[in-house]
RNA sequence: GUGGGUGUAGCUCAGUUGGUUAGAGCACGAGGUUGUGGUCCUCGGGGUCGCGGGUUCGAGUCCCGUCACUCACCCCA
């Protein structure tokens, strides 16, 4: 093949409509249930939004953009919804007529990575964000979104594991005192643990090295470092969950990559996947739109990656529920004669609202029953000179076999008919 | 970015220590059935063996490079 698909990067075919259709679907009627707007922000978002946004030192800023010099600027695609959202509330004027938003969106995201099961270079996400408050119901409110989203799908036993990474002065207070108890005994430690020690010191305490989980054990716990007014939102949020019924565990191993992640952070798990189970992350942003030039107003919001839940779908047995989309009629000449009639009868029944098809390829009438009975079509209409002599056509019904001659004049009622019978 | 695995027909795969015209199932086409799909039977069309180079009398098979996919890492949706 001279050319194929760009690395990471896939085409979506017609076989597979039907099960992102559903994706969709599901998220935006979830998301209108709790009374999120869909918002469309730009693909393309100047580089300096997400390096203000997203962080300078993290892996997306720092290796896996897709950039773009055109003229003078420097344009990217967006790595992740967050960033172009805020942007865009805040140049709508958003904080100013009407400071609480919910808003969600579901669209293509870009990271040069490495491709993976379930990771592409170009990915779909559901991105659902409400800017402008610090209520902790809201955070619960996204929690409980989220696994909603999952649990419509079919998903049963949908875990959420929650922390909080507190707020500023709590937060570096507790990196520090993650350090202070880390540093005597690195040598101890794994290749790994050595590296996120550099990079992402809480990371070292998701470590899942049996040796390094033992030395884990007395480290400095998150709760005893936050301010009063961070654990009472914590807590607050943990009480909204449970008002709820939904069971929340607290996992001090969870720590969002981003910069602008502040107090509760949570993910999704399917149990049933083993160790790579995460199926969405999110978190609270209270000072993204402060740091994008706009009002230090709350946020909190997550995301889930569309690849990865057709994965979990198809580990799970749950895609083969989504049933493919059938054509009405596929109209069949029983003879050359009847090419021209079949032509303008098909035209006729799309006229009429019928989802119609017809051969072009000159195939043998055998063979065009082969093509409408091939699962695609739910009626074969047969034309030729014996229906075209009485004014009638033959109408299959191709899952039972039954056929019946209808007069030509009655056709489109009786069809009409038989489609709403589901027969 | 690091380290493994894989790449043969539209699809899933077989192909012996390197040896003649590279096979099967499914799918597709024609016929058995002179106006009828799904079952069955017969026949048939289909292949730059991912791509490029090398070793050899001879390469699908061995070597190198490259591209893609895939798995485990890093990281994450």
């Amino acid at each position: 093949m001279a050319f194929q698909a760009a690395r990471g990067m896939r085409d979506v075919l017609p076989e597979e409509i039907p099960i992102w259709e559903r994706l969709e679907s599901v998220a935006r009627v979830l998301a209108g249930r709790f009374g999120y707007r869909e918002i469309r922000p730009p693909l393309l978002e100047d580089t300096k939004l997400f390096i203000r946004s997203v962080g300078e030192v993290t892996d997306i800023v720092e290796k896996e953009m897709f950039t773009l010099e055109k003229g003078d600027g420097s344009l990217t695609l967006r790595p992740e919804g967050t960033a172009g959202i805020a942007r865009a509330y805040l140049e709508a004027g958003y904080q100013h007529k009407a400071p609480l938003q919910r808003l969600f969106t579901i669209g293509p995201m870009f990271r040069y990575e490495r491709p993976q099961k379930g990771r592409e270079r170009q990915f779909t996400q559901f991105d659902v964000e409400c800017l402008g408050s610090l209520d902790p119901r809201l955070d619960a409110e996204l929690v409980d979104l989220a696994a909603r989203f999952f649990e419509e799908l079919g998903l049963e036993q949908v875990e959420v594991r929650i922390n909080s990474m507190g707020d500023g002065a709590d937060r570096d207070q507790y990196r520090d005192a993650v350090r202070m108890f880390l540093l005597p005994h690195m040598a101890e430690r794994c290749d790994l643990c050595r590296s996120r020690f550099e990079r992402n010191v809480l990371r070292v305490l998701d470590c899942k090295n049996e040796t390094c989980r033992e030395l884990n054990r007395d480290a400095p716990r998150l709760i005893d470092c936050l301010t009063p007014d961070n654990r009472g939102h914590f807590e607050a949020v943990q009480s909204a969950l449970t008002a709820i019924g939904r069971k929340a565990q607290v996992d001090p191993g969870i720590v969002r990559g981003l910069d602008y992640y502040t107090r509760t952070v949570f993910e999704l798990h399917a149990p049933a996947l083993g160790a790579r189970s995460a199926l969405c992350g999110g978190g609270r942003y209270d000072h993204l739109l402060r740091d994008l030039g706009g009002p230090d107003l709350g946020a909190v919001g997550f995301a889930i990656g569309f690849s990865g839940t057709l994965v979990v779908l198809e580990q799970l047995g749950l895609s083969a529920k989504v049933s493919p989309k059938l054509l009405d009629v596929y109209a069949i000449a029983a003879d050359e004669s009847a090419r021209e009639a079949v032509w303008k009868l098909a035209s006729e029944l799309r006229s009429a609202g019928f989802a119609t098809v017809y051969d072009v390829e000159q195939k043998s009438l055998k063979a065009q029953m082969k093509q409408a009975g091939g699962g695609a079509y739910r009626f074969a209409l047969v034309l030729g000179e014996r229906e075209l002599a009485e004014n009638s056509v033959q109408v299959k019904h191709l899952a039972t076999g039954r056929q019946q001659g209808v007069v030509r004049a009655n056709l489109v009622s009786v069809l009409r008919t038989m489609l709403l019978e589901g027969a």
